[in-house]
DNA sequence: TTTATAGTTGACTATTTGGTAAAGATAGGG
DNA sequence: CCCTATCTTTACCAAATAGTCAACTATAAA
């Protein structure tokens, strides 16, 4: 599964055969399709093995315990800092693999479709609830959370996606504070 | 061309044949040979060919002779209108169609990916003149220009692909709103 | 030692892929 | 009427594709 994210990530999954799956995970392909009833299949089953992977370090990021605009920045650093470790060791921007995937696939594949929209909501959640504290707190003006948070959202992906096809971390060191004006967030409050 | 767009568009370049690209075009595979070197130099061509159809039509949306504001949410309606269109005749929503083609080949097919970002700079060009304009004329403030216009244009891919994904216009339905929103025009500014 | 279960393997298909090559058509100018 | 240049067609290829299958092996409980 891992070896299936990563191929896929780094090409496409329409390029990304499962021969080539196979010999990165060093498995006969017998053996995978004793696991996997098809292609489409292990990429559902990878994506959610990778979610599982990324909740715990997501569920610190955005505790309640840290202030809501903070918990966004950390995210977003860490973000950047993901990207650019994956730039260099790869010499592309990938960006998300879950929009990438997304976005080929979806007219043709409702199995992962539908799991890469399970998936988005997932983190939609985390973003709702913090712009929710943040407006709880007075740090911005959001009575709407769920669609401020929507916006939020889309503009992170829109960064990400062009990160990938521009080849270019440049959008994405400004999401931080891009997201910051987005929400409105004077300096006074920032510092706050 | 056209026939390769909206395969592409409406399935995905890797899932897209040559074989059916010609057969959508009513044309033999040894006269497509004649003309184009390879199914890359293809879709190069058939963006710059869709591109060339679309200008016009955007020429006018964007004229210096309508007020900024209005440009825009001219633009995004006449998006949506496109987009709902599309829906009804394929079934899907399918975005952008330059975002998606970039998104996918973009670590794979060199060609395709630089004229994905020369044309997506043609697009940010119209974007930053009336984000310019509209601060010009105090209808917002946006003292860096071009930094706005990225962030907007941001926004409005992400809403796009995230249209197509979930197979939903509910996000580009919101899309004008949105976008006054993260320019910060107060209601006031609006009706005027 | 037997036996059942779980997993592995490599050889195999049938189909599709992007791309080619060479023979044929068509039309306009000399 | 012929020649040349511009296409069109047909038949073809080698490689790659997702998926199958029957034979094999490892393990561990009875």
């Amino acid at each position: 599964m891992e070896a299936a994210i990563n191929l896929i990530w780094e090409n496409s999954y329409g390029s990304t055969s499962v021969d080539a799956i196979c010999a990165k995970a060093k498995v006969k392909k017998g053996s995978f399709y004793y696991f996997f009833a098809s292609k489409s299949d292990l990429a559902v089953a990878a994506m959610e093995d990778n979610w599982q992977t990324k909740q715990a370090d997501l569920d610190r990021v955005f505790s309640p315990t840290i202030p809501p605009l903070e918990r966004l920045t950390n995210y977003f650093n860490r973000v950047l800092e993901c990207q650019e470790a994956l730039q260099k060791e790869k010499g592309y921007v990938l960006g998300c693999p879950l929009f990438t995937l997304g976005c080929e696939v979806c007219t043709q594949d409702q199995a992962i479709r539908g799991k890469v929209e399970e998936i988005l909501n997932r983190y939609l959640k985390y973003l709702e609830t913090t712009i929710r504290d943040a407006h709880e707190q007075r740090l911005i003006v959001a009575p709407n959370a769920a669609f401020k948070a929507k916006l939020l959202f889309a503009y992170a992906q829109g960064v990400l996606t062009q990160a990938r096809i521009l080849n270019s971390l440049d959008g994405v060191r400004e999401m931080s504070s891009g997201a910051m004006e987005l929400l409105g967030v004077t300096q006074t409050a920032a510092a706050a």
